[in-house]
DNA sequence: CCGAAGCTTCGGTCGCGGCCGAAGTATCCT
DNA sequence: AGGATACTTCGGCCGCGACCGAAGCTTCGG
């Protein structure tokens, strides 16, 4: 039985005020330093560091240790995925604290419109794209789980999109990450791409100078550029 | 901004033991009394009614008062989506104590195979049935989130599957409940059937007697009448 | 080899929150 | 009315864990 003190004590771990935010920073799918992630959480590198290993032991975050830094990350798709469910429950009765019909902010609508979750795109963007590369029958959301179309494939290669050449370590069974999966986007209520194409989709926008990130938040700018750019290759018009 | 601090609450009040437990027996869907909670979650009645009001007044739970009994559910399909998304990462990641590869108990050899996900089938037997049903184009899942064919719509209710008649309050925005989505099964990594449609089946198969809940848990057993209702109306053979 | 930087470990303080016993309120039954 | 049941509120106890200061460890640069 999966105990449901497991199940408690990855919820807790995402409970602390601290903790909470230094996963928030760390949603963009960047990977972080300990004393980059103790200024966004508001404490001391001790008692971030403690922080830190406790969610690592908990297999939320993983680590990589370069010279004398380490680098701390999100841990997976799903933990990613777990991160987002998580702030769209909150995002639908945090704020009802006097029933107010919860007052979007100018950032909000930045992140509904276009942000990155966790390496993939995801908001209104990501979500009209994928519609997009469905209608053109480049990706299959109904087979399997998700799958990309030979014809599909060969779209995206020609764009740019360069997929990891991973497979040795894909085929390490039903554990490894799906190549192309659905990721139910908390904003819209619908899906858009995530797995590896999500990813290098994502990668390949922003190597382009399609999109870039916007300070230090995980919304994402289209920029002129951008907008030219998925008017020609996905017949996708970006307004505003 | 959705503030942080509302994403931290939203986990805290899942990061309590004795919460956490309390959630997971409301996974099932159904509505449950304060003094059942008090019992599956080890603590005395004082206790899990202070547990619940935060519950509630977090967004978490809803209850509705009937005489002298209080009922309390799962407030919404996002909550349960949240709380599925969270085993899941704590099914991958709670285990690894000593890097074991998981054991897995016949207890969840059964939720593997089929369950209740808050008011929908879900496992091995929902994720078949899904695949069935897109076969055959009853359903799809590659449009907008998710829509239910008009074929699908009269195979379904010539098969006894009662939709709810609410289409008044199915008008208000998008923020109202989706008809026909796809929910990603965290045991087999695939999506079934969640949504209006998703929990009418769901009732249809508890109607039929196809399927049973077994104890006080969210597995479901399949009957032998199940055996041959779904082999001849879904082609859809179940082993074991 | 020395100092500085990044990070962790240790030790101690402190406050939040979970827990229960007891008492209070509401509802049902006869 | 009287008693039983379901649940909540109040008050006090107690322990876990978040936090920081100080000290230790490792790596990098000169």
């Amino acid at each position: 039985m999966v105990s449901t003190s497991a199940f408690a004590r990855s919820a807790a771990l995402v409970g602390d005020p601290a903790r909470a935010n230094m996963l928030a920073a760390l949603m963009d799918g960047r990977a972080l330093t300990a004393k980059e992630l103790a200024r966004a959480a508001g404490v001391t590198p001790q008692t971030a560091s403690g922080h830190l290993a406790r969610l690592t032991e908990g297999g939320l975050l993983a680590v990589e240790q370069q010279g004398r830094h380490r680098y701390h990350r999100v841990a997976s798709a799903s933990v990613a995925h777990m991160l987002e469910s998580i702030m769209s429950v909150a995002a639908e009765c945090g704020g009802v604290a006097r029933g107010k019909p919860i007052s979007v902010g100018p950032r909000d609508k930045a992140l509904r419109h276009a942000r990155t979750c966790y390496d993939h795109l995801a908001g209104e963007l990501a979500v009209r794209l994928a519609d997009k590369l469905i209608e053109r029958g480049h990706v299959d959301f109904s087979a399997d789980g998700g799958a990309l179309t030979p014809e599909g494939a060969t779209f995206l290669i020609a764009l740019g999109v360069q997929f990891e050449a991973k497979s040795s370590h894909a085929a390490s069974g039903r554990g490894s990450r799906l190549f192309c999966r659905p990721c139910l986007d908390w904003s819209e209520r619908r899906s858009h791409i995530a797995g590896a194409v999500g990813a290098a989709i994502c990668q390949c926008c922003l190597g382009h100078g399609w999109v870039k990130r916007l300070d230090g938040t995980r919304a994402i700018e289209v920029t002129p550029a951008g907008r030219r750019g998925f008017a020609s290759a996905f017949d996708l018009f970006i307004e505003n």
